[in-house]
DNA sequence: GGTCACAATGCAACCGGTTGCAAGAATAGT
DNA sequence: ACTATTCTTGCAACCGGTTGCATTGTGACC
């Protein structure tokens, strides 16, 4: 095994008190003794083992980081986000694939049985049972990328799907389009259900407007493409706000399969920004989550969380922006 | 703090280690103690803590998951499966993002701190000292992606990349392509070295047969496209042989910027299949790396590890195949 | 030099478990 | 009914650290 507090102790010809304060931020130690130990853990390459401290301490420094958005890639670019800015912190993330179990009480016994500080979950849903359990074991979680609410039972940080609806629709009647659509990604999803009510809000308050809606049934290309290839075959409107990136590009490829032209003879409207969304054969316009901003806040709110454990429930918004690129006519 | 061992023991009128045994695998309890200790844990919502009981028995379950690859849409498959299967196999991914670390001295000794019990490198490269440390500790290592060599001195899933590059290259000879050329990775990448070796090996080798090479800064899509478009200026290729699917996607957006056709004009085969190539609107013809059973591969062989800690190490290779789809002619 | 305040150190108990050992209980064998 | 064997069980020590407390050491000040 590893080299222990004991040895260097030993080694060092101090107990074993000395040692571990040598190695903890703020205790009482002389400059001597820190100098011998220093030397004697050098030579023995010692480093002490964090799970044996987090006994006594409490605090193991593990967040868990729940996903369940394996498929879409914008989550890569969310896992690298998270990861870089939890390791900076001192933080280390215990990553959770929740779309493979099938009972995620699973899942919350593990990280219970791993004593996590706190969870980060980075999933647009999150089950209320769930969140309840972790209120109870008194672990604070973050749920990011989560749905706004005027007074969260959880602290949630994200954007404000209903005004990013409401951007996509102003965004297309100012480009003079009149017949709308929403090509939404799942019925359920409570993101589908906030971007539509915002983009019918707008859409619906103007005359002349004509505006219909239809649903993919997976945030995936292939859901995205399907959808719109069966679109194409009645009437179509002449611009989409697609759910989200990876709906709007599986949409793209549909038009291009059709022959069709964008934006001249369709235009579409994404939402995320994804890596993506800015290759020049994609060139997509869409709606910037800025993800980077979510994931900094969000680790700054599970550790301002494990500070404070009472700390009141909190949400945190981010605003977006309409990035303009090339699938939608110019003003 | 959570309910202990402890408490279970006292309200079920037992000693502690009758709790302790009814809670490990094989370990002597009667059923009457058994149902008790059942009874009282329930109750008490008690789960044990794998921290403490890893002091003991010095496994802790947890795998550092290590990977610089998080601007690779391939990696968030890779993330996926090796998530999933490690959660199956009951150990828990401690994710490190090399990316970030200036310093991989550094994630080193956080996974000493954190004593995983075994290390799964997800990336092409991992250099020789860090190979080393990890050795040193006796800490198992399986790198996963990497290099294959008949005397490995670390545990190596992968494929040979010097017989994708023959692969490559029968490929395009098979399709009457006679001007070939491959469009690599970084030149240092031991991947880009050995795709090139094997592409190179048969291309050569036969009469006729015109062979260039030329190397983007990356495997990323803004790489190859910016390679491919340097290309374009001058005598181009019929055919190209990219490092990676990423790559021949930005390769692919190049061509199609240059208002050429594919495969008409030009011929692009790929490497590794990854989601995208089959998304319609790319319809990638590319050489498929079997991903999922290089991470069921690479789990088992780690657990393998585990078991004998001085097991040699082993090379693991899997077969790849071409998936001919949109991007190269008819033979 | 004596007193005092405070810094440095070691002791021992503790964090939440596991496990070797010896003693006691149960079962089998005759 | 008595002995031999196997199962259960609790005790106590241990895993690798931390920390409250009492003790000792150090320097400041008068």
């Amino acid at each position: 095994m590893a080299v222990t507090l004991k040895e260097v102790a030993e080694s060092a010809g101090v107990s074993r008190s000395a040692v571990s304060r040598t190695f903890t931020e703020g205790a009482s130690v002389s400059p001597k003794t820190r100098k011998k130990v220093e030397k004697a853990a050098r030579e023995l390459g010692y480093s002490p083992n964090a799970l044996a401290s987090s006994l006594t301490t409490g605090r193991t420094k593990l967040i868990g980081l729940i996903s369940n958005n394996f498929h879409n890639p914008l989550f890569l670019e969310v896992f690298d986000l998270f990861t870089r800015r939890l390791q900076e912190k001192g933080l280390r993330p215990l990553l959770v694939n929740l779309s493979s179990e099938t009972d995620p009480e699973n899942s919350l016994r593990m990280l219970r049985q791993y004593s996590v500080d706190g969870v980060i979950v980075a999933s647009s849903t999150l089950s209320p049972e769930f969140a309840k359990a972790f209120r109870d074991a008194k672990i604070p979680v973050v749920h990011s990328f989560g749905r706004f609410a005027s007074a969260p039972h959880v602290h949630v940080v994200g954007i404000d799907n209903v005004e990013c609806g409401r951007m996509a629709a102003r965004t297309l009647l100012a480009r003079g389009y009149r017949r709308i659509a929403f090509l939404g990604g799942p019925k359920l999803a409570t993101s589908t259900i906030d971007r539509r009510a915002g983009f019918m809000e707008i859409a619906q308050a103007v005359t002349g407007v004509h505006v219909t809606e239809s649903f993919a049934s997976a945030y995936s290309f292939a859901a995205g493409r399907a959808e719109m290839l069966e679109l194409l075959k009645g009437p179509y409107a002449e611009a989409y706000f697609c759910g989200d990136d990876v709906l709007s590009i599986g949409a793209l490829s549909a038009i291009a399969s059709d022959n069709l032209r964008v934006p001249d003879d369709i235009g579409i409207i994404g939402l995320n920004d994804m890596e993506m969304a800015k290759w020049e054969n994609i060139n997509l316009t869409t709606i910037r989550q800025p993800i980077k901003q979510i994931v900094e806040s969000s680790v700054e709110l599970v550790m301002a969380a494990l500070e404070d454990r009472d700390r009141h429930p909190e949400a945190r918004l981010f605003a977006c922006e309409v990035i303009d690129r090339g699938t939608l006519r110019a003003v």
